[in-house]
DNA sequence: CAAGTTTTTGACCGTATGGTCAATAATGTA
DNA sequence: TACATTATTGACCATACGGTCAAAAACTTG
């Protein structure tokens, strides 16, 4: 009856998700985006509602994208858990290190979000839970598989990782090789080889 | 002979900091600078030059200031140097889950700016470097008192603590909470008490 | 083929942006 | 006290922003 889309949702909000990845939410345009997408500003309007709007769908399809690949990533049954996690590391620091702008949405959300209870925070946060999920789940196997001791703290080591791999994508963007991201990547995995999970006694050594 | 200035660049700096911290760059406006530092377009124009230069100043302050306080952290002679950095990882942590909308003006610089050749990204570099460089210099003593492996890597471990305090500012913008933050810099720390520094032949035991 | 519904198109709008100008004020020196 | 120099003030400007409107177009159903 009604008059039929000339675009599929999906594709409009990964052409501005490209936008929004290079320029962020605030330099993004709504030129930039009706150039992107090829829709005329009324009809991302009609079908989107705005700017941010746009961007809060163009967020959340970002991070069903991102947890789905670092599942991928952790959950294959090619390798030991804890090797699944190494490699995932490594391929962040090699995707890290690419020239080009982009900048994961999650980072620019929590960046550009002004306030705790903005949409933006909140779809990250919950996006940041989601993704340490999986590294949890990931991490849960290793401990099963005697890769890591009995005693870790699974939950916070899972935030750990996602904590690093923020801390990875911001200096790949400053410009730091991929050579000092990978060793990195592997600086970060050692906290896994550690003989025992933090406990009140385990201190460093006092100097002298 | 000429007229004196009423102001002191370094203050005017400074509450521009404040505001580029809450805002970025992007999203203050002239007149967010103009009220917070009391002085009009013109002076502001005058002194600076415009918006982005005054960026530039703010974030070289700022990255002055962060500097000095993790060398201020890191260099004392009160416990070991392998105590500072914790106790420096948990002060950072306490601070990264305070409520306040701020972002430091590097994350803000690194994410904000164009492209490599970008002033925001060639300051953002250098000011990362520099920050490496001062855990270097404690990660240097803490290797000369053995509290960690002689053949640790110094200058990658350096980056590494950049990338995870970094991680964490990020996370707690998230709303992590500080407790869970507390957990991910005491994991961090981790990586120190390995037994022996990545090797080739030291690999993660392969599952069955 | 006409009615009904929604999309599309492109012109339009108020606002607020970063930046500039020209006039005025404040000072040290001569 | 006049001059030279710079700072300040507040009005001003062009532009480009996010968003809206009304008319035309495209389709399905009756």
């Amino acid at each position: 009856m009604p008059r039929p889309r000339k675009f599929r949702e999906s594709d409009v909000v990964s052409s501005a998700s490209e936008v929004f990845a290079v320029h962020g939410l605030a330099a993004a345009t709504l030129d930039d985006l009706v150039r992107a997408t090829g829709l005329g500003k009324q009809s991302l309007y009609n079908a989107f509602g705005g700017k941010r709007e746009l961007f809060l769908r163009a967020l959340s399809e970002d991070r069903e994208e991102a947890t789905r690949a670092v599942s991928e990533a952790l959950g294959h049954d090619d390798a030991s858990p804890l090797e699944r996690i190494r490699g995932h590391l490594l391929r962040m620091a090699i995707e890290f290190s690419s020239s080009d702008r982009r900048v994961s949405l999650t980072t620019r959300a929590l960046v550009e979000s002004t306030g705790a209870e903005d949409p933006l925070s909140t779809a990250t946060k919950a996006g940041i839970e989601q993704l340490a999920g999986v590294y949890a789940q990931c991490l849960d196997h290793a401990r099963e598989y005697g890769d890591i001791p009995q005693d870790a703290n699974v939950q916070s080591l899972a935030v750990y990782f996602v904590a690093v791999t923020r801390g990875m994508e911001l200096l790949g963007r400053a410009g730091v090789g991929r050579g000092v991201l990978t060793a990195v990547a592997l600086d970060s995995l050692r906290v896994l080889q550690a003989q025992r999970a933090e406990e009140p006694g385990a201190r460093p050594p006092v100097r002298e």
